[in-house]
RNA sequence: GGGCCAUUAGCUCAGCAGGUAGAGCACCUGACUUUUAAUCAGGGUGUCGGAGGUUCGAAUCCUCCAUGGCUCACCA
């Protein structure tokens, strides 16, 4: 905008004089309402029917050749791209000096003749066009598109322009949210939404961003996550509720990590987590295929296949299976840490059982889920909000779902009992005042309502741009994202 | 936050035994009335990320800083 924005000097100057040149024309060089008639793509794709007719289409021109008194260029719409021919004999001389003044990026709409070419291709024989919009900028080169990455995630819209890959990415990800709504409407499922600015952080283990009210002069939270809200309004009595919206995490950035993400969580009263597992795998599969028409995808040179059943493994199976350790005969703190160590992991002299055995199992197994895979059976120790397992208490009727070595999805079987959830939020507490910022606070307000009862219930959270990365073969979060955050410039 | 790597024209990239900056595309001028990475003839449009330092001389070597990428840590 500022300086560097004027400096940029001959290419900018040229245009801005063509701009000029517009307007001592009497043009708008940016434009009105246009009306169109069609989209490039809908008459490539039905010539026969367009052939010789009329089409009124809009869009950014992305190439152009000029043959002395003719030429053409592309043009670009949200479909695609299609071939304009300009000839001035037929165009009259005026009209055809605004098509060689033309610069790629510009919006133009024109009007013509549909038609191919010699060589075969579709194209519109141009007789009237008027500027929509002048670009003072240039795209990026034509053949190799925009590959620095960070100036595709600060400039998105350069990004959508010239990377066809990219558009297709986003447009996938739109699909694959409506498809996950179309899919819990039709089960009855009510979407809400619940604050994202929250007195008391709660529904997960991590650092919340702070921010303040000043009416009220107030510190508030942005949301980790939506689960204590949603869980309150099954003790409403709206016995399936669902919401879509972004988490924020005051943590690391990463190609798995954004502060701010999208997540879904959904409950179900008087289900449990096995429930639960049946509708997140027949969730996933059918959104899966309905945006890439399989249920295998590709990722970094492996297929994924979503069809169903996904394998089921006990968390201290999968941890037996994968390291030898049988953390069933380790049935103490002391015995379970130096099992751990016999691995070669370091481990806090005041860890306990369960939290050694989210360790061992983050540190050995994750790596090894490349399919659909449930992990169940948490240790209580890392489940605070998820009810116990009736033979084992010690473990939660939990699972996770791990695709990639990513965790995609965590639900259990939800705590309903006022009096076990006041202790475990005690514990972590403690746990906070000890030095875990990520420890969950006291959430008196939470258990005041499940005083009032609330029913057993399935519950279960997928992270929706993870899922979209397994879908659409992205390996970075900010391929999923359209405006990832970035540090600002200077 | 730690480690490694990157940053040169609008874009994609060369240039680095230290000698004062190049190519393709884009852009400008001209030719060309069905081309398509159009072609042909001409034209470099730059604070080599920033600031110091070494040197007769730095895009190149050193230090610090900035931004980004990968990775580790933390989490989803």
């Amino acid at each position: 905008m500022s300086e560097q924005e004027q400096k940029i000097s001959e290419l900018r100057k040229v245009r801005l004089e063509k701009l000029q040149e517009l307007k001592s024309l009497g043009l708008d060089p940016f434009g009105q309402r246009f009306e169109r008639n069609t989209l490039t793509r809908r008459i490539i794709d039905d010539f026969e029917f367009w052939e010789n007719q009329t089409a009124r289409v809009a869009g950014r021109i992305m190439s152009k050749r000029r043959h002395g008194k003719a030429g053409f260029a592309n043009l670009q719409d949200i479909a695609g791209r299609i071939q304009l021919y300009f000839r001035a004999d037929d165009l009259g001389e005026d009209k055809y000096e605004l098509y060689k003044k033309m610069d790629i990026g510009d919006l133009i709409g024109i009007e013509g003749q549909v038609f191919r070419t010699q060589k075969g291709e579709i194209s519109i024989h141009v007789h009237d066009m008027v500027y929509l919009s002048k670009a003072l900028h240039p795209l990026p080169e034509k053949w190799h598109g925009l590959k620095d990455v960070e100036l595709r995630y600060r400039q998105r819209y350069v990004d959508l322009i010239v990377n066809p890959e990219v558009k297709e990415v986003f447009i996938k990800r739109s699909q694959l949210i409506k498809e996950i709504r179309n899919y819990l409407d039709d089960k009855g499922f009510l979407e809400v939404e619940t604050p994202m600015m929250q007195p008391i952080p709660g529904g997960a283990a991590a650092r919340p961003f702070i921010t303040h009210h000043n009416a009220l002069d107030m510190d508030l939270y942005l949301r980790i996550a939506p689960e204590l809200y949603l869980k309150r309004l099954l003790v409403g009595g709206l016995e399936k509720v669902y919401e879509i919206n972004r988490n924020f995490r005051n943590e690391g950035i990463s190609t798995r990590h954004n502060p701010e993400f999208t997540m879904l969580e959904l409950y179900q009263a008087y289900a449990d987590y096995e429930v639960m597992m049946e509708l997140t795998e027949d969730l996933i599969s059918n959104a899966a295929f309905k945006v890439n028409g399989s249920l295998q995808v590709e990722f970094e040179g492996h297929i994924i296949d979503f069809t169903t059943p996904w394998k089921r493994v006990q968390m201290l199976d999968a941890i037996k299976e994968h390291t030898g350790l049988d953390f069933n005969s380790l049935d103490d703190d002391e015995s379970a840490r130096q099992g751990a160590r016999s691995l070669g992991l370091e481990v806090d002299d005041r860890a306990s059982r369960g939290e050694i055995i989210n360790e061992v199992f983050e540190a050995r197994v994750e790596e090894k889920l490349i399919q659909p895979t449930f992990i169940y059976g948490h240790p209580v120790e890392i489940s605070p909000l998820a009810k116990r397992n009736r033979e084992h208490p010690e473990l939660t009727d939990r699972f996770e779902v791990f695709i990639m070595q990513r965790e995609i999805a965590n639900a259990f079987s939800e705590l309903n009992d006022p009096i076990d959830q006041q202790e475990r939020f005690a514990k972590q507490a403690a746990k906070r005042a000890g030095g875990d910022a990520e420890a969950h606070m006291m959430d008196e307000d939470y258990i005041a309502a499940l005083e009032y009862g609330m029913p057993p219930a399935g519950g279960l959270g997928i992270g929706i741009d993870r899922l979209i990365m397994l879908i659409t073969g992205s390996p970075s979060i900010r391929d999923v994202i359209l405006f990832p955050t970035l540090r600002p410039r200077e």
